[in-house]
DNA sequence: CCGCCGAATTAGGTGTGCCTAAATATATCC
DNA sequence: GGATATATTTAGGCACACCTAATTCGGCGG
């Protein structure tokens, strides 16, 4: 029975290991806004708890308990964003905070259920696939040569938390699903047909966007 | 925004005003399970807020804003528990653990696309009216005379809190919507017929199912 | 090798919400 | 009115999870 602090924290450990590579506590208490020592001080805990090691370059690892905590509370959080998207008709940029929320008040039994009257989704509404499910293989939009095409397959879990960044997409109609084609591309400059229309999008959307390879 | 633990307090003077009339912190503390003086404390800060009045002989009463707040908690798992039952098929005598967790999960805007999906219902699954519905007329089913017969209406919010109290109903038949019918009573025993069976019931029963008046 | 930068830790502190033990109020019953 | 039971409060403490300010650690460039 963790904390939903704890819970955080693993979901923050998860979806930076996967997205990013290394594990720092820095890179922690930048992702969760949390102060240095505040982070500093849970991973030591953690590790105490046995849910993560820290290694000689204080890098952070889940151990298998651990990586089985945090697969649980990920998964749990993209069940609650396809539920809420399904079920009560939320629009798909607007879930995380509500997801964020009910995460942490799902038992075993409702994750299951959930799960089952969803029909077993393989992702979340913006691509990120459920804990345990091969990813589909992906690349950073920023990475289509000009004139070729590919389809919005992810927009990762860490660039959810930026406020007002998927209903920037949505307006933009960047969304899941959709086909892109690579128009321009400068440091600066984004230029991207969109529905057959070009738009000039936000640089950053050139890494924080990931179609399919 | 209320912490869940002030959302907890609330709902328990709610519920205690509702079914049994008086609210003194020893009530809130028997029932809450917590020590006297957490609750004692709890109450006066209740007070310092603005939530609640204790007038003279220490009795605690939601003001307008504690009360409008506390009607909210209420729904929210009340819509808790119906949607664990017709959204997801938990049973309807196993939902409260759950519900206690979602209702603080929920935001305005999913209560209301809740309600909305759930077809607005006037009560929670064991009969108990939402915040604002008139509430059916009812009473304690041992003031069913011998050879009477009523429709089980309501099992109040204060006695779903005893493990396993809803499950044991069930497993004598006894769920709201059943028709009842008294066939004797005196102290120590209970004797009604459900479904057409003669069944002994737990003589507690007496005064925590409700049958319609 | 020294200085510097970023990362991590130490030290001390805060608010919330619970606890026990003991003291004091309040109510009721004879 | 005084004893007894119930209710409340006081006093002191604790765990959790966050904070700021200041210090130390560790790697890297000059």
């Amino acid at each position: 029975m963790a904390s939903s602090a704890v819970e955080e924290y693993l979901q923050a450990i998860y979806t930076l290991a996967d997205e990013n590579g290394h594990v720092v506590s820095a890179r922690l208490a930048e992702f969760l806004s949390f102060s240095a020592p505040a982070v500093s001080e849970m991973v030591h805990r953690l590790e105490r708890e046995g849910l993560v090691t820290i290694d000689g370059h204080k890098e952070v690892h889940l151990t298998k308990v651990g990586k089985a905590q945090a697969d649980s509370i990920v998964r749990r959080h993209r069940l609650a964003e396809r539920f809420l998207v399904q079920v009560l008709g939320f629009a798909w940029w607007k879930t995380h905070e509500e997801a964020e929320l009910l995460e942490h008040a799902m038992s075993p039994e409702m994750e299951a259920r959930m799960a089952a009257v969803l029909g077993n989704p393989q992702t979340c509404p913006h691509g990120n696939p459920m804990p345990g499910v091969k990813p589909i293989p992906t690349r950073p939009l920023e990475r289509l040569a000009s004139g070729e095409r590919a389809t919005v397959e992810r927009i990762p879990d860490q660039f959810e938390h930026e406020a007002g960044f998927l209903e920037y997409l949505d307006t933009q109609g960047v969304r899941p699903g959709v086909t892109l084609e690579m128009i321009e591309q400068r440091p600066g400059l984004l230029r991207v047909g969109v529905d057959g229309t070009a738009r000039s999008l936000r640089p950053d959307c050139g890494q924080k966007v990931w179609v399919a390879m």
